[in-house]
DNA sequence: CGCCCGCAGTGATGCCCATCACAGCGCAAA
DNA sequence: TTTGCGCTGTGATGGGCATCACTGCGGGCG
């Protein structure tokens, strides 16, 4: 295993397993196995009973979706280099109830509850770090329960971009990835020529610029006021 | 402390603390304090600082609510005795994002930070259960995401319905408790109004029933259906 | 007792936004 | 090149639901 001391150095920056002695990480990478995703593909599906593993993620970006009952496709999140998804399930011992898929050429680490379980009981401290994240995970989802109730589609699509913000660099002004407008308006809960319409306008008022298919934030404080109250003053 | 056996066997009832052994028990009661709430006192509020403590219920229920952006209320979840509320806060030192408060005459427990850090080491095992309860949270939320993207108001209040039902008897009729029309809005995200119009609408078709400023659920296996799918075939 | 306040019912109004429909457009495969 | 497909822009339409406005009701408190 040639790029070792890469994976090392990705699991460093994760949530997940930052917490673990340099032997417990060892024997984790020994009972994980790595897979390589193609653009498109999937690493889980809705519905899969057999929830026994997390992902993490090593490089790429991954989509966390569900397909609602009449068939709109929701998206969760967006997940990339040292993040964790799927948890859950392998948590609770339930059913999928999201898709995770890969937005890029991605490379993720399966690795199994047994495994996840070894570690934990090897080094009950890094379960610390598993619960803040369940903790911001859920905190991240108070706020988009109140934006869908309260907020109109405008400072939706302004959340949902400011969500896409690199959060590596606090003033950076472009964004992780640059989905369609098809899963901008499935990622803030608004139909897709909304999000067209919506571009149209804040691109003419010098707030977004796009080159060649690459979106830009111009005015990002005027995004992240109406994110966070929903109108302008 | 008489009610101190009472105490226990609440506690072994809940998510939080279930795997502690006696002694941890005892030491987590001797940092702990309990708090008698009157109906409609709050014990933690939105936007405070200092979020170093968690609640469990020992008896009583409790809503937990949020004031959104244009202050509108946004009730979350209700919780009742063998619940723990406000752990988010105390694992990731954030502020608190929501308002706890009795709906009824309640008596908790206030456990601080610095105690579940020592049962947590005293016990690792216990922090399993915690991490699971943090799942189902994160599994509830994401299905309240969906329901409010793609049902109309008739399955999303059905959905508030059937989450106030007592988990203990899988086919009971009776409600944990009776929230007002503004507060079943504010639990399904329509408006009051239309609470009223489609209570009226359900009891006359024979699906609920009203006697004494109660409801009863007539035709429980209905509502179910329409929480799930969002439409009667 | 009478007052007031919170809760419930109900119609009218309007607007936000999902949906439908269609037209360009770039790109990749045939 | 031609065909087809996925993405994007834009108008028209209609419905769902929030909001406003008002009435009635009961219960707690002065």
């Amino acid at each position: 295993m040639d790029d070792y001391e890469q994976l090392i150095a990705r699991l460093e920056r994760g949530t997940l397993l930052r917490a673990l002695a340099p032997q417990q990480l060892d024997d984790l990478l020994a009972r994980s196995t790595r897979v390589d995703l193609k653009r498109g593909q999937t690493i889980i599906d809705q519905g899969d009973e057999n929830g026994d593993f997390a992902v993490f993620i090593l490089s790429g970006t991954v989509k966390v979706s569900m397909v609602s009952a009449t068939g709109r496709e929701i998206i969760l999140s967006y997940s990339s280099a040292g993040d964790v998804v799927g948890e859950i399930a392998m948590l609770d011992q339930q059913p999928r109830t999201a898709t995770v898929s890969a937005t890029e050429p991605t490379s993720v680490l399966v690795i199994p509850a047994s495994a996840f379980q070894a570690a934990a009981l090897a080094n009950p401290a890094s379960m610390a770090g598993v619960m803040r994240a369940l903790a911001s995970r859920v905190r991240q989802l108070n706020l988009v329960v109140e934006s869908d109730r309260t907020f109109s589609m405008a400072p939706r699509l302004a959340r949902a971009l400011v969500r896409l913000l690199d959060p590596a660099d606090p003033n950076g002004r472009r964004l992780r990835l640059h989905p369609s407008q098809s899963d901008l308006g499935a990622f803030a809960g608004i139909a897709r020529e909304n999000v067209s319409r919506l571009m149209s306008d804040w691109e003419e008022r010098g707030i977004v610029r796009r080159c060649d298919r690459a979106l830009e934030i111009v005015d990002r404080e005027y995004l992240e006021l109406l994110a966070e109250f929903g109108a302008e003053e």
